[in-house]
DNA sequence: AAATTAAGTTCCAAATAATGGAACGTGAGA
DNA sequence: TCTCACGTTCCATTATTTGGAACTTAATTT
């Protein structure tokens, strides 16, 4: 998920603060001193500059969690963000075609990051899902997103992938997933069929900048007993046009700088 | 906003990822070498580093952006706090009640920090305003929350800020300020009329965390042609009353642990 | 096209910060 | 009161960062 250095070190920090943003709950110093691989005083230090800078917290039981300064940071890259902006018209003219919830998401290291989420009327949590970091080997976006890679470059990810099973239809080899995405390479879009969660199903295609910093896709998911396979074999269409829209944004955008 | 320290190793790259996400657009090695004081060498490694933690991301443009891994931590850090979710049921509630948006935030340094919101039907971007930091002395939650404080801290805040004015409204000075923070210490509940924009108007209470971990506050806001001061005042009472129940949801949670 | 300037990158001895073992509090429970 | 587990502080040693300068590459001007 994180491919961190683990040397130098800003690398040692950022496994730490790694190590708390993961853990489900405030984890106190001797829980921390267990899973980090450092000697006490030397943790004590690195924690302590972590909460100095504000990117950890310390309750008043001695609990370390991930730091408000965090959110600060987040909103901002997110509000800023040149592809989540030239996307969000389109995600949303999808979302009105198919009434179904319409997600962007981009490669990062193995994960797929979500970038926006347009849902139907329902005032839902965003947060929950937007920044949230999925496997690519099991996620519509993450697949088309693989579809997109230099030969070369998707070996090596593959070889570096291991595979959780989340579902009895998730991949579980590199020699499967490699050949669905050539198939997808071929297609031009990709199905996630109850790969991640049961019940739940999309069609995705994938989307990239210009510059290949953004390489992603946009899906349209939905529950399994509404969206039929033949239903999402035909939103493949608007999937890929509203990709396609989104990358001609990108071109327009970027293009006249350089 | 920032507390940062500007010394040490993790001092230093704050700085950096401050000033990359605070710029309208991402930036070029030139300019962030304008605005940093580093020599060039020192800071091209000191990016080369950001970067190669996903704290920062470099384009094909050589421009620098905030990264999506800070996403990633925010997301995390978001969906467990445990503040924010002791809060949530009472701020729907509260906004079923008013028919208004209702937020909830924190003190952190001179700001606050937006930890949620909820709004009417409509599906607003919510990470608009959730993580943003504002000033804590223009916005109803900031002052609530300054209320709160104990004497010598606050003289020492206030004795920090600068006061920019968002509106004719906007206090300009320490005194005015301080003034009606004693007030609202008296009063249990905040106004903020028309201070950070102009239009918008909105009634807060003061709440934290018992281990104090959490200062902050919660209130109701609207546009003033709707709001007028006679109805929020009405509204300071059941706005209190959400604030005491969410006082008493966070006791419960931490009280069986100390 | 050559010359000039600017932008970005690499290098390495010197300066600085991080390390980690051990000693030192501190508070809860026996 | 004693003990033990949990945290915190200290400081000589070690590793990393620093920053000036040299170098490469790209852009602009003559």
């Amino acid at each position: 998920m994180s491919q961190t250095r683990e040397t130098g070190t800003l690398g040692k920090l950022m496994v730490l603060l790694d190590l708390v943003t993961h853990a489900d709950t405030p984890l106190r110093f001797t829980d921390i001193l267990a899973r980090a691989r450092q000697p006490r005083g030397t943790l004590h230090r690195q924690l302590s500059h972590l909460v100095e800078e504000g990117l950890l917290e310390l309750d008043g039981d001695g609990r370390y969690a991930p730091g408000l300064r965090l959110l600060d940071f987040a909103a901002r890259s997110w509000a800023r963000n040149e592809f989540r902006l030239v996307a969000e018209p389109h995600l949303s003219e999808l979302q009105q075609a198919t009434g179904e919830t319409v997600h962007l998401g981009v490669l990062r290291g193995q994960s797929i990051i979500y970038l926006d989420k347009v849902e139907g009327r329902q005032p839902v949590r965003m947060y929950s899902q937007i920044g949230n970091a999925s496997p690519c080997y099991c996620t519509g976006v993450g697949k088309a997103a693989l579809s997109l890679l230099p030969p070369e470059t998707l070996v090596d990810l593959l070889a570096g992938l291991s595979f959780t099973s989340f579902t009895a239809s998730t991949h579980a080899s590199a020699e499967t997933l490699a050949a669905e995405i050539r198939e997808i390479a071929e297609q031009g879009y990709a199905f996630d069929r109850e790969e991640h969660e049961a019940g739940i199903r999309c069609v995705a295609a994938p989307v990239w900048s210009e510059d290949r910093t953004f390489i992603g896709g946009i899906s349209v998911t939905g529950p399994a007993y509404r969206l039929s396979m033949e239903l999402l074999r035909q939103w493949a269409v608007p999937v890929q046009l509203a990709a396609a829209r989104i990358m001609e944004g990108m071109r327009v955008r970027l293009g006249p700088r350089r």
